[in-house]
DNA sequence: ATGAAAGCGCTAACAC
DNA sequence: GTGTTAGCGCTTTCAT
């Protein structure tokens, strides 16, 4: 029942040719006389013959094949991101492996272990946070990584993406220039994430530069989801004082945040603000539509595998990259209620 | 610069042991002494090795890859499916392999070859919807292929998803029930994409079960996409008779389209309505809420990747299966405006 | 319990 | 132009 495919060899003997012509028939055709060619390339279709790229990986010790860790395909954020990246990857002749670690660091370090053992000949990650054994282990294997979704040139490992810190900080200027004082987040937990724990930061630094304390910054975390963002909220709006404005780390959380403001019968953004961060389409679809932070996802995609495709190639060891994001003012930020700048203890 | 990874060679040296002997530590370490195993193991993490699946799998015939082309990531009905795929595939030890095709056929047709080509076992692929010499080559090959999100027991290649028709003819029956009569669609493009063509065969039949004209419906093809779900309500409004009732092929659709009627002022549904397909979270997000089709994405990816393991592991040739998909009524559908039931020519 | 040696399917010198 | 041959890194008999 399980036919054994055809291989060089049987294409070689139907041809009555060498296998070394068959090989070069199909990689450097033009070293071969016409009327070979021909008869080899009916060998060929006949019997639905196709390299095995393992034994041509083996040999050329390339493998055209390049490995992504993402947290996860159902965050919009990653899959219009990789996206682009395969494509980009597929344009240069390349094969994208990809495994999700679903936000865990012991599943993430298996993959890595096992992606390159799987023959991936550079790694695209999602951000810097994760155990140095792990650099090391790719270092020694001759493995160029890549970190995405983050901008640090701080650190040793090559890195695409943007300033999360800055970002945030931009945004949140944005929301105490409204007139906005008792501030809290919704952010996706932030042991194991940068990204996460980044964007935070930046609003403590927004928070400092206004005169206010960072230590005031109500946050509470909620795994990725609709579900989460909606609890997040509803906990948080038990607090007393209620904060004026709730800002989240993601457009997913604040979809989720909205949508439980418009249950508990709190306009958005006359009672309550919130805000989000990625634009997603998401954003301009729920009402009011978010304020939020644009991340060009898709560039970011397409210039990784530029970089590592690049780095395969040429060697060339390029620097990190920062991609600039832009504030999206939207209708889900506004100033504070009346007169409710939200001073503490007023 | 470059470090070429250590192999076998390298730890047998370092250990002062043959290559078998390495290979049975790994794989059998049952059959090797206690202090050989030590010595080892000790010169595996010291020279950091890690072992070269490409040979490993160009001698044990397996690869233990499995492939899978979607139309593309970024649409979060694959994203979902597609995550528990690999999740499932992880858990049973197979890596994946993936490319997107851009809803295009070649593209597609030559990602086939080039994952089998990468070693791919089996593959899952979208739709039955291909050129039939792709399932030859498939076959001789002996690569099992698993067509999802479509149900069809009459197609030769096993299936794993639901009906596509039928679950659209449940959905038409409400709106039919509600007292619609000018029924308009949005759809996918349907030359290569049999689910598309499906569901509008399936508002058909319901339309002739209730004894409407089916060629009366009004059909306007959109890529995937917010905008031009938008677009294309925005040109089904130009019709006279205005229809009273916009069914859209899936929910992205559906939010474009719901998009464009609150900006030209339209109240859904008061004055017209709206309904989608596959209930992902942005159906509920929306105001008002997607009248839609709840497909079980993750239950099928993780399936699919159940029937495409045992496949190779056993042989055991699974026929294909069957999903079942539940009506979502809500907001976003409603009976017509007063006594507009649509009659044709009224 | 361990080693020697033969390939898996393919490419790349090197001959002719 | 085309064939011969030697491996790529690994597993797996078959000896020892």
């Amino acid at each position: 029942m399980v036919q054994t495919a055809p291989t060089l060899q049987d294409v070689a003997r139907v041809a009555n040719v060498s296998t070394a012509t068959v090989s070069r028939c199909l990689n450097t055709p033009a070293l071969v006389g016409e009327e070979t060619r021909r008869k080899v390339m009916a060998a060929v279709t006949d019997l639905g013959y196709s390299p095995n790229f393992r034994a041509r990986a083996l040999v050329s010790g390339r493998s055209h094949t390049i490995g992504a860790i993402i947290p996860t395909m159902e965050n919009a954020i990653f899959a219009r991101g990789i996206q682009a990246f395969q494509e980009e990857l597929a344009d240069h002749g390349f094969t994208l492996l990809i495994a999700s670690s679903s936000y865990r660091e012991d599943v993430e370090e298996g993959q890595i272990r096992h992606l390159v053992s799987r023959g991936a000949e550079a790694l695209l990650l999602i951000g810097h946070h994760r155990d140095p054994v792990n650099y090391r282990f790719l270092e020694r294997q001759g493995i160029p990584a890549l970190v995405a979704w983050v901008y640090d040139p701080d650190q040793p490992q090559m890195s695409i993406g943007f300033d999360n810190q800055s970002a945030m900080t931009g945004l949140a200027r944005e929301v105490i220039a409204m007139g906005h004082r008792r501030i809290a987040a919704i952010s996706a937990p932030r042991a194991a994430n940068d990204r996460a724990r980044n964007r935070i930061v930046g609003i403590c630094d927004a928070m400092e530069e206004a005169g206010l304390d960072p230590a005031t910054l109500d946050i509470v975390e909620a795994p990725y989801g609709i579900e989460t963002g909606a609890e997040a909220f509803a906990t948080l709006m038990t607090r007393e004082p209620r904060p004026t404005v709730v800002m989240c780390g993601n457009d997913v959380l604040a979809a989720g945040a909205l949508r439980q403001a418009t249950q508990m019968g709190l306009r958005v953004p006359g009672d309550i603000s919130i805000t989000g961060f990625d634009d997603l389409e998401l954003a301009t679809l729920v009402e009011p539509q978010l304020t939020t932070v644009h991340v060009p996802h898709r560039e970011m995609g397409r210039r990784a595998a530029r970089v590592l495709v690049a780095q395969l190639d040429g060697g060339a060891a390029d620097a990190s990259i920062e991609l600039q994001t832009r504030l999206c003012l939207r209708g889900s930020l506004a100033p504070p209620p009346d007169g409710d700048g939200g001073a503490l203890g007023g």
